[in-house]
DNA sequence: GCCGTTTTCGGCCCGACTGTTTTCAGTCG
């Protein structure tokens, strides 16, 4: 999405801030926060609209929004936001951030004491001003101190390849809890989002239960946060030495349904789904579906779904990007049990760890039809890339080794870099002779977006490149994602039979979700590759189908959820009508 | 400030937990 969307969602954003701060009508300042939304949400370059004076098609934008957005078109500036920031400092919006604190504390320490700032906000909590104050105590000064240690630990979101594991051990030691069924993460990480700020899990418990209270004693829990009744919230530590927190919520078994849907969320849909309610007369929280004080729905999320009209809505969608309007034809969207081989993946041949046997037996365990091995090309010499010479006898080995493993066909593959020129690292001969080639980029990231963008629409040219490997080559968290013209390239993709790749390996997702989404649209062909380098990494694959499922992708549009005769007649249609004689005859010696 | 399948005015999601209260405001998700 384009950067000055978000740059404008963010001033919006920062209104909306100031004007809580400045205690004016809540829904009002809400009406900022949801129109920054919206910006975010928008595929299109919102000066784009500006000028087709379309602005106000936007969810959450009226006139008064689009004035606003106008005039920081024209101006960079927003006189609202000027105002309010003569009346506030603007960088109290930076202290709301704390856990702990929101705007009526931030005003009156800024008020009675002057903070401005964390460290005057630092200074306080140690002179012990900030506990004198009316309606603070010293609880609450060592909550805002947690809070400020808790954000500059966990100032990112965690990748969900990282908090993953921890919630699947959490959940089966929930799971052994006297009392505890139906123990099931929620949350985020339900919806397969990338990264994840908090874990959520949820189970049905007896009423009067100590599960909560169990939970906090669990080995690994370092601080509790909260710990109520039905309700606890602890902090654990990442592999990657931050704190994450995880909220345990115990329910009775006839909310179940309700609560998984509330605690599931994304926020926006919750909203929609109760504004169906109440314009049905009725309530719904995580507790049920309520007509008066009576339940009509809340054991299965199927049976509050159905009540509300709706067929029941994967989690992954739940995002309020036109899922409840289109509830009743949304696409039967790709299952991890559709996936029928990986085609990305690496062998001690070049990085990976394990023999192409080794991984083709490990493929062959997951029930996958095909494998293709995909090494490193030349220029790729810190990953032991193949030369020309050692990928002629790759290839070999790799037909070989397809004829030693039975009941699964591998495709003598390559993961070619794309050079500084768009041109391939591999000559046309080489590739000619692969039964699959994916074209990736590994350097250059900080090329300008033209250039970059042309690297790739050349690569696709190829007749031989059947995918564009990890698109944008970001890493999450470690790499920001070359500034690639992704409209321009699923366009392109989809003219030339390109597939274009959601690497798997949960620090790329890459594509992600809403470049899923735009391919899906554009008729681009997706494919889902865990960029394996070692057997246990074939079972990444689930990160991919998660992001292609936000992508709103259907089997159909995924490469590998085909049949191994439907993929290879797909990769010879775009290699074209060149005939066995056309092909380049390679010699050797 | 936005919005409309009973509305162009009068709403705007709902409940748990905490701390400082003494009946509730603030914050969070």
């Amino acid at each position: 999405m384009p950067d000055k969307n978000l740059e404008i969602a963010r001033v919006l954003d920062e209104i909306g801030d100031l004007l809580e701060l400045t205690g004016q009508n809540k829904f009002r300042a809400n009406a900022y926060h949801n129109a920054a939304r919206s910006l975010r949400d928008v595929q299109s370059d919102i000066a784009e609209l500006a000028r087709q004076d379309t602005l106000t098609d936007i969810p959450n934008v009226g006139a008064s929004m689009a004035d606003h957005i106008k005039e920081y078109l024209e101006t960079g500036k927003i006189r609202r936001r000027e105002e309010l920031a003569g009346q506030v400092p603007p960088t109290l919006v930076d202290l709301m951030q704390i856990p702990g604190l929101g705007p009526r504390k931030v005003m009156a320490i800024w008020k009675n004491l002057g903070v401005k700032s964390m460290e005057d906000l630092a200074r306080v909590l140690d002179n012990g001003e900030l506990a004198q104050l009316p309606g603070m105590g010293e609880k609450t000064a060592e909550r805002i101190r947690h809070g400020m240690a808790f954000l500059s630990k966990a100032a990112e979101r965690v990748p969900l390849g990282v908090a993953w594991p921890i919630a699947r051990t959490l959940t089966r030691q929930i799971e052994d809890l006297a009392g505890a069924r139906q123990v099931q993460c929620a949350g985020s990480m339900r919806r397969g989002l990338e990264t994840v700020g908090d874990v959520d899990i949820l189970c049905v418990g007896p009423e009067g239960s100590d599960i909560v209270d169990r939970f906090t004693k669990l080995p690994q829990v370092s601080r509790v946060v909260a710990a109520g009744g039905t309700k606890g919230s602890v902090i654990v530590q990442t592999r990657l030495g931050r704190d994450l927190q995880v909220d345990l919520r115990v329910v009775p078994k006839q909310s179940f349904g309700a609560a998984l849907l509330y605690f599931t969320g994304s926020k926006q849909h919750n909203i929609k789904l109760r504004e169906i309610a109440i314009k049905k007369g009725w309530k719904l929280s995580e507790y049920g579906l309520f007509d008066g004080d009576r339940m009509i729905a809340g054991k299965t999320e199927e049976q509050v779904y159905r009540k509300l009209g709706l067929p029941w809505i994967p989690p992954e969608i739940r995002e309020d990007t036109g899922e409840i309007e289109h509830a009743h034809d949304l696409p039967k969207l790709i299952e991890l049990d559709d996936v029928r081989g990986d085609l990305h993946v690496h062998t001690n041949a070049s990085d990976g760890r394990n023999t192409i046997e080794e991984m083709a037996l490990a493929a062959k365990a997951l029930g996958y039809e095909y494998l293709a091995i995909t090494d490193h090309s030349k220029g790729q010499a810190q990953a032991n890339g193949l030369s020309i010479d050692r990928m002629w006898q790759h290839i070999d080995d790799i037909r070989h080794a397809g004829k030693q493993v039975k009941d699964i066909t591998l495709l003598a593959s390559t993961e070619v870099d794309i050079l500084g020129d768009g041109s391939l690292d591999y000559p046309d001969d080489l590739l000619a002779e692969c039964d699959f080639v994916i074209a990736s980029l590994h350097s250059g990231f900080t090329q300008a977006p033209d250039l970059a963008t042309k690297r790739v629409l050349a690569a696709m040219e190829n007749p031989y490149v059947s995918a564009i490997g990890h698109p944008t080559g970001r890493l999450l968290s470690r790499r920001e994602p070359i500034d690639l013209d992704l409209e321009r390239i699923v366009r392109a993709a989809a003219e030339t039979a390109t597939a274009l790749e959601i690497n798997a390996h949960w620090e790329r997702l890459d594509l992600k979700d809403q470049h899923v989404r735009m391919a899906v649209d554009a008729g681009a062909m997706l494919v889902i590759g865990t960029d394996a380098h070692s057997t246990d990494d074939l079972e990444l694959m689930h990160y991919g189908v998660s992001t292609a499922r936000r992508g709103w992708a259907q089997a159909r549009n995924v490469l590998n959820a085909r049949p191994l005769s439907a993929l290879k007649s797909w990769v010879s249609k775009k290699r074209g009508a060149r005939k066995p004689a056309d092909r380049p005859i390679r010699c050797r010696q």
